[in-house]
DNA sequence: AACTGTAATTGGAATAATTCTTGATATCGT
DNA sequence: ACGATATCAAGAATTATTCCAATTACAGTT
């Protein structure tokens, strides 16, 4: 069961609706939680940290909030070879240097000016509408 | 029960070992079957053209070969999203580009003298193993 | 050609991530 | 408060892939 008793602990900085999307408890929650440590967790890793604020929530409710995020454009999810999913809510475009000594993941950032058609010999006609750029390799002292 | 006749049908063209590999009949005909028909087909569609010519085989045997060939180098696997892998026989450092309207997946080369590096800000001493560009998107009319 | 050790293949069971289904709960507009 | 709709929870189902154990094939040696 559920409490509808107003939350005792608020979080704060989330409006109640993001892109059109009705921020509820645990949508909230789970924006927060990607939010607040952005180190591209899984669904699964997402789950164990919502379940401090939320011990009633279940797997299947993060896997439908995140898709419900993910939808409205207010995350992103990313994808390493057929690994679990995992999720970001750094919206710019950009790609990711997947550490493969340590497991961290690395936003990457495009050099600014950059047009993905000056660089790709893009079929004639193409209209991109998503880009997944995945580097994996190792940090090394410079 | 697999024949140990000799094989009536014998594959042109593939020699006995490649890049340290073996190759048994099975990966012969699978290699054989990304070659020929180079649409960047899932396992179990490698699977469903591998048994017209080795009736016996198995999905486990095509996903075996399939990883030994990765291994040696010989194939790439390509994923989008979480989809079934695909497998290229495409060595040349490319991308794709996932046309969503036909599903056709289109081979992108890099344009000539392209550097990674001069056009994504990677993070300090990061020594790339592995690149993986997938763009989705549509053809339209030039 | 038989023998031996190793590698490959097979078929089925097991696994893991994700999706689906169904009933309960919450929320919104009236 | 009431009904309509959206969301959530729990567990079952699905799907791609891997694992496992038993058989089969192969390469080298005699």
């Amino acid at each position: 069961m559920v409490s509808n008793a107003p939350d005792p602990n608020p979080i704060p900085d989330i409006p109640e609706e993001i892109a059109g999307l009705r921020m509820t408890r645990q949508r909230q929650e789970i924006y927060r939680i990607l939010i607040e440590q952005r180190n591209h967790p899984t669904a699964n890793e997402v789950f164990m940290r919502a379940k401090d604020r939320l011990p009633n929530i279940s797997l299947a409710t993060v896997y439908n909030c995140l898709e419900a995020l993910v939808q409205h454009g207010i995350i992103r999810q990313v994808n390493f070879e057929r690994e679990s999913s995992r999720y970001c809510p750094n919206l710019r475009e950009h790609g990711h240097f997947h550490d493969a000594s340590t497991g961290v993941i690395h936003d990457v950032d495009f050099k600014p000016g950059v047009n993905l058609a000056d660089v790709l010999d893009l079929p004639p006609g193409a209209v991109i509408e998503d880009i997944e750029i995945t580097l994996r390799g190792k940090l090394v002292a410079p």
